[in-house]
DNA sequence: ACCTGTTGCTTGCAAATCGCAAGTTTGATT
DNA sequence: AATCAAACTTGCGATTTGCAAGCAACAGGT
């Protein structure tokens, strides 16, 4: 092993926390990361329009930088030509733990849209809901976890988390 | 609760995650936030030597974003008034399980310069790491949790984790 | 076959940010 | 006083971003 560097080409330093930032420390690579995750988005369109306003060359930029590192991939649509359906693959489901501690330290030390009531749940069960993630990335199960906060009316937490928690009765509605 | 909107100016989304980045979500903030947390850097020197080659002025601009985001702060150097030292907030260190999972993510999945070893330990014992990382940064611990990499030799991989991970007997060389 | 709308991009360009080198300022050392 | 060191700031060219527009491939209706 005395020979052999393990740096690669261009990296700045072995460092783990470094490396990770080199594929998605930029402001929009995790929010997409996000919406493949939690809520269920497969379609340059839906990330396009998924609320904070990305631009369509950052977009594409993104999600090759993602595909490149072998995080999302992506495959032709069988019912409709024009669609590219993005997913992501074991090392992109992997972040997951990186998301939820993201939403958890910001429902704790910011002022966001999160009910509060979910963020505990949500806090006090990681390793259930890390679980309820990747089974629906296991079973391509399209279901939403977490819906998109509303910015304005805060109100009505209970239909936030997707699905049922425990057992999963049935499908809410799609989109 | 119907009025008053949860969103700040300027801000993008009122989601967590987005908020999050909004803080921290570029290639440098989270390694000087690292170089705090499990190095015990404290200086704008240490901070600018710490390996990965931030520019200055970059570096003095995420120590103030991050101090205006009240994740760090600032005090005088008691013995030499040239120095500034900069700490961790409770918000801080609050992003410990975040530096974690980047740690955790890319040592599974990339070539990393972090001994397989002691990730393996970290990955199956986090509550026992992020309760030690808590410790020292409420003592006031200066003992850097873990040493950088080196990008050669990864072959020492016994005296890669700072102090005693059960008990602490005593304090290694710094530096 | 033709027309219209949709999807997933690419291109052009101005503005912001980054990276590097060179100062400047304040305080410690000699 | 002279020198050195730490923590920034400034200038400037290079890169990246944000915004608008354009475009090719495809779908659906007539």
């Amino acid at each position: 092993m005395a020979g052999k560097s393990n740096q690669e080409p261009g990296r700045r330093s072995g460092c783990p926390v470094s490396i990770s930032l080199e594929r998605f420390g930029d402001r929009w690579s995790l929010l997409i990361i996000r919406d493949m995750m939690v809520r269920g988005y497969r379609t340059f369109k839906q990330f396009k329009e998924s609320g904070e306003g990305i631009a369509t060359n950052i977009l594409a930029d993104r999600l090759n930088r993602l595909r490149a590192a072998r995080i999302v991939a992506t495959e032709p649509d069988e019912a409709d030509g024009r669609k590219v359906i993005y997913r992501l693959t074991e090392k992109g489901i992997d972040l997951a733990p990186v998301i939820l501690e993201l939403l958890l330290w910001a429902s704790k030390w910011e002022q966001t849209a999160a009910p509060c009531e979910v963020m505990q749940y949500i806090g006090a069960n990681r390793q259930v809901v890390l679980e309820e993630v990747c089974r629906r990335w296991r079973e391509g199960d399209p279901e939403p976890f977490l819906r998109p906060f509303s910015a304005s009316g805060a109100g009505s937490g209970a239909k936030i988390l997707g699905g049922n928690k425990k057992k999963r009765t049935k499908k809410g509605a799609n989109v």
